[in-house]
DNA sequence: AATGAATGAGTATTCATTCAT
DNA sequence: TATGAATGAATACTCATTCAT
């Protein structure tokens, strides 16, 4: 039956499938805003079903509960985080130094100024209630992360620029800070005063800058 | 007779004034164990009750309210901490970067590695939805542990032996590997294999050997 | 087959819309009859549901409160008959002398022998404890009744058949045995002995006919 | 065995019987205050014990529950009330309408306007929940009042000053504007705003004038 | 597939009352 | 007698989840 037939109901019923494939993806971006704003307990079924613009019956039609709900929140945000930013890495033609200063730089622009890093407070906040999902995210993004970073100082040690340092230990090294400025921006930095806030980019460069020295072989550079 | 005999009416009084002295202390220790274990408002005030052995009507005796509870097990376990690092940091004699190494080890062996240390993890948890309490702890643990830093390395730029950095991020960059330490502590830790775990106190030596080196004014130290 | 054959998910339908739209209306009726019996303190919501025939939840759907709730009840009981009698008292073409004789009379057959009268004694018995229930009723029942009664003495004055008195005060003169009415119909007289019993209607007329007589500007009438 | 024989022992019983003695009417007296002042409910025990400079327990050794102790202050604080009235209106010597408004004047001085009209408010805002404290509030203090007003009408029926009226209802008459203020002093009242105010003095002055211009025989006085 | 009315388990806090001392 | 530490019943309100339509 070719698919050029005018039939009312094929119509109607192509139309309506595309509508209910739409659904959970409608469903998952409401929750993704209000997961990320309010935290998990926090946020009401009702409300993510509204903002999605169907009743709350129809959520759980898609998601049989809270937690799968969530659950899903997390892995669709989370795939593909890391990609690109390996990529770049690989083709960069730079110092390494410089290189590292982009990647860290660059990770603020791109995901821990935006609203997709709540998701990583998420997982941290509520590791404890989704160990499965906290061992998802850390194979997902934990991981490979580790990967990119440990890649950045393998090649200034390859390279000559950096002296042989514990790998293992200096790539949480280069990542702590940065996990930290997450976590603080989603948690303390809005309950306290500003004077004594955290300037993102500057502390950013400042580790930047501390981790090159640490790690260049030539302390005069 | 001698009075050492035990008088029954003495014991008894004496047991009894004895139980009413522990009983906060009892209720604030069965309160860490629960707020560690299962957060802020997953821990029903019953069950904290439960756990030291008294009614729900004994808790709100001594704690009028769950905040108030939580309030005193972060000035049981936390605050008076920071104070004994402070007076630590006011009678040393050797050399400020010793004095950053000892710092950063004894908060790990006498706070980080403790149950204690949960607090922390918790109060980013669940700031947004306890701004109260975040409040509260950035107050009392935050700022504090601020100044703590901040006077370290004040102390090693007027004697000449750091460099004369900015104190404001700076003394982030001390705290940021350390707190991010214990958040995935109580988060991504427990969720993963060891191959890639971190090792605590490896970490920190190097995080510290980074931050001297950083802020060593004569490089060749 | 006509369409007036029950076709089962009309009438399901339809049996559901009626009983949707009829919850208000039964939560109302089992809240009036609880408030009277019991006062607005000493009754559970879980009972007004109970009693409607429905779940504790399905009572917070309908009102978010207690205090909305009671509100509702004084809504659909007190208010309406207020507004009556501002309608009749406008309407009236007799004198004023009858209008008022009238007006005393209907209250009592209308709202005082009524179950909601109980709703009247309730808010003066609590009025302390619940400061906003007493102001709520203030402004949608006391106010509109003092007008109502002041309207009808002004019209008397403006006619040239009541004396010009001070209005203010000649209100509650007028009110002041209604309400002692009510207070003690449901406080003094169900525990004492019928001997000594006040009869309404009696009582009400003589009322009226002292008022009128004290207020008539020709005495001999 | 003399009384002046200074036994320390029976010294101290002797003083420690008086303030055991004693005891029941300081709690009666704390009690009063706090019933009139919050009401039944919103009454705390321990609230009692306090102001009355004794433990909880001790209360509780006198009276053995809380609506024990209503009664007792109820009951302690009623009896007596109304024989002072009864007496002066055995020796008026001027007119019966100057007597009731003498009466009425200072009902409201000696009673109505002081902290113990609180228990009249109590008892008719209770009395559903204590109906044997009703009953006795009406035999105590109802009945004679109402022989009090009844009395004075009688008086001025048989001196030929007042006309022949129901005596059951027209001491009600005189009396409901009297228990209104009463009421509304209590509850209304504290709640709302000062424009619409009632003047009690006032409003008595014009309620007895009413009164006395509907029994006066001869309407021309 | 979609709705939304209905449900009822879950919880911090209060306070009259008890009883060991 | 007196104490006050301890108790536990009692209650409004929320919200994830169900299911008749």
């Amino acid at each position: 039956m070719p698919t050029t037939v005018s039939d009312p109901s094929s119509t109607h019923g192509a139309r309506r499938e595309r509508r209910k494939d739409a659904r959970p993806g409608e469903l998952l971006d409401a929750a993704l805003d209000l997961f990320v704003e309010k935290g998990f307990a926090a946020t009401r079924s009702e409300e993510v079903a509204a903002r999605a613009g169907v009743s709350k019956g129809t959520l759980f039609l898609y998601f049989p509960s809270k937690e799968d709900l969530f659950k899903a929140v997390v892995r669709e945000n989370i795939v593909g985080r890391v990609q690109e930013g390996l990529s770049e890495v690989a083709g960069w033609q730079g110092s390494t130094p410089d290189l590292l200063r982009f990647v860290l730089q660059e990770w603020w622009v791109r995901y821990g100024a935006t609203k997709a890093s709540g998701i990583s407070k998420l997982v941290m906040s509520e590791a404890s209630n989704f160990p499965e999902l906290a061992h998802f995210y850390h194979q997902e993004v934990v991981q490979p992360g580790l990967e990119l970073i440990r890649g950045v100082l393998q090649r200034g040690i390859d390279r000559g620029e950096f002296r042989d340092v514990d790998l293992q230990h200096a790539v949480y090294a280069v990542l702590a800070p940065m996990i930290f400025l997450l976590m603080w921006k989603h948690s303390m930095a809005p309950c306290c005063d500003a004077s004594q806030a955290i300037d993102p980019p500057v502390f950013i460069a400042q580790h930047a800058d501390l981790i090159v020295r640490g790690l260049l072989k030539d302390a005069s550079a």
